[in-house]
DNA sequence: GTCGAACGTAACAAAGATGGTTGCTTCTGG
DNA sequence: CCAGAAGCAACCATCTTTGTTACGTTCGAC
């Protein structure tokens, strides 16, 4: 990371989901770099926007383009570029294709069935969370890459 | 690891949060005890429902107990208890007592601020994030250790 | 007062996840 | 054919999490 050193990276660290963060990044820029007239971009291209290595983004990408967020073109002037149009893809589709880890977990190991708790308590939490889940995925597919494009421009 | 008992592993492995599942376990078995009629559990007391070790609560217990959500008491005897009504904790309260860590983070480092995207994006996700985050936190809101235990035992 | 049960914590190990990096293979338009 | 770029495997370093041992601290019971 960064090369070591004095660490200028800044915060370091961490330890929740930055992949949300730099597909998205990723996916604004490529829509910002065609109404610019630059349908196609190299992972190189978007990982100095990013800020980070292109492999990262064509990790990233790779998995959007497995959920038909984008398209990629090999060979010669090969790239990126959106797979629908900004408008279209949400930040859910992009939570959903990159962040497929629940946001809270049950127990690592089995609770004690013996216990009246132990027993009943799993089904009872994967409710509640997935309730809990249900309203943070409404919230992200409110958004679509294009929003956010217009909302960094403005 | 493992060391002691069978404690056939199970599920190993996973990365998301676990804590907010161990403490809202812990909650649920003491105020089944305290229903009835032992309002005193010891760590090991709780661990054993829980099935892990009696230092996972005590630190699990702790930050419930910085919250003001159950209370200490030390010297012979000791044990934990509900600080309030078990009415009157949400898993909100619980979410915010031991899990800190937002659920989506940024970019680690700082994006190419020469790059429009790279200069704006990052207060447009926070806001955004900040939203989805909001209606996961509400969800949780709805819900007490109460109603948590109702479910159970239903 | 002493005693001992249980909390409070520090220190450490094993396991995973993540980001980063290098290097090599594969594809494909020109 | 060839060069440019995606795809991918193998590593490393770092961090987080759970689990475990060990020990100091507290405080009611006696």
């Amino acid at each position: 990371m960064v090369a070591s050193g004095v660490v200028v990276g800044e915060t370091v660290g961490v330890a929740a989901n930055s992949r949300v963060t730099i597909a998205a990044h990723a996916l604004a820029w490529l829509e910002l770099a065609r109404r610019g007239g630059r349908e196609v971009l190299t992972s190189e291209e978007v990982a100095a926007s990013v800020n980070t290595n292109a492999v990262i983004i064509r990790r990233s990408l790779g998995d959007l383009q497995r959920a038909g967020l984008v398209t990629a073109r090999r060979g010669n002037g090969a790239g990126f570029f959106l797979g629908r149009p900004a408008t279209e893809i949400t930040l859910l589709d992009v939570w959903l294709a990159v962040s497929p880890e629940p946001l809270l977990a049950l127990h690592h190991s089995e609770p004690n069935l013996e216990c009246p708790v132990g027993r009943g308590i799993r089904p009872v939490l994967t409710d509640l969370y997935d309730e809990a889940t249900d309203t943070f995925r409404a919230a992200l597919a409110r958004w679509t890459v294009s929003d956010v494009l217009e909302r960094i421009l403005a």
